[in-house]
DNA sequence: TTGTTCTAAAACTATTTAGTTATATAATAT
DNA sequence: ATATTATATAACTAAATAGTTTTAGAACAA
């Protein structure tokens, strides 16, 4: 995953209009009606936001007579989360400063508790 | 973690000037110097940058005589992380479709291989 | 005190974003 | 052919963003 696609996807997901058009397109594909109608929004501002999330690979469209279905898309979504992964260890507690920690502790003494 | 606070988190890590900070700040704590020195860039627009990262909370700082050292913070990208995990089963590959699959040909013949 | 270092704030500009309304286009239905 | 439905595009506005340069302020050093 290139930068410039960080980018788009980062910033599509940075708006709760398009959080919620996800979470709806999860659960299958709709129409671009059907996503705009649970929203106090014009239709165009609809449009503009599949079209971000488009752009950034999250969806993707087909066309089915009049209508165009929207397909919810996840290698943008997995993308994202293994650049977030590099910094599990630091969201999940620092574990370099405890291997220090534990490595000095066993350097010293002798029981090697291995479970904090 | 609120909409708000979603919002905050994934804008501030849609541009790769932060990312690149965040990236340098899981290496270890910095002051704003040294977190600007590798970048084409103003002092006064790293300070912004920097903004932006501490009021998603990704980031929190210090006071050391006349510098204010960066330290990177998990818990935003925890939240944010948890977030996309709802869609995991999309990002891996349509469990649901598959179940459904694999559902219907058990429910029609009987050999049941489940390695694809 | 005076100067130096480190960072933030102010004032400004250009670009992007999110929304609007009105209109165009494309496919279907009559 | 004409109308209807579904969506996109155009033109516009307001607000937010990312950058600039200049200046201010706070902490330290001489």
């Amino acid at each position: 995953m290139t930068e410039a696609q960080l980018d788009a996807t980062f910033a599509a997901l940075a708006d709760p209009t398009r959080r919620a058009i996800l979470a709806r397109l999860a659960k299958g594909d709709a129409s671009v009606n059907e996503l705009a109608e649970p929203f106090a929004m014009s239709q165009p501002a609809i449009s503009k936001h599949l079209k971000v999330l488009e752009k950034a690979g999250l969806i993707s469209r087909q066309q089915i007579a009049q209508k165009r279905p929207c397909h919810i898309e996840g290698e943008a979504m997995a993308g994202a989360v293994s650049w977030l992964e590099r910094y599990r260890e630091i969201w999940e507690g620092n574990y370099r400063r405890l291997d220090a920690l534990l490595a000095s502790m066993q350097a010293s003494s002798g029981t090697g508790s291995k479970d904090a």
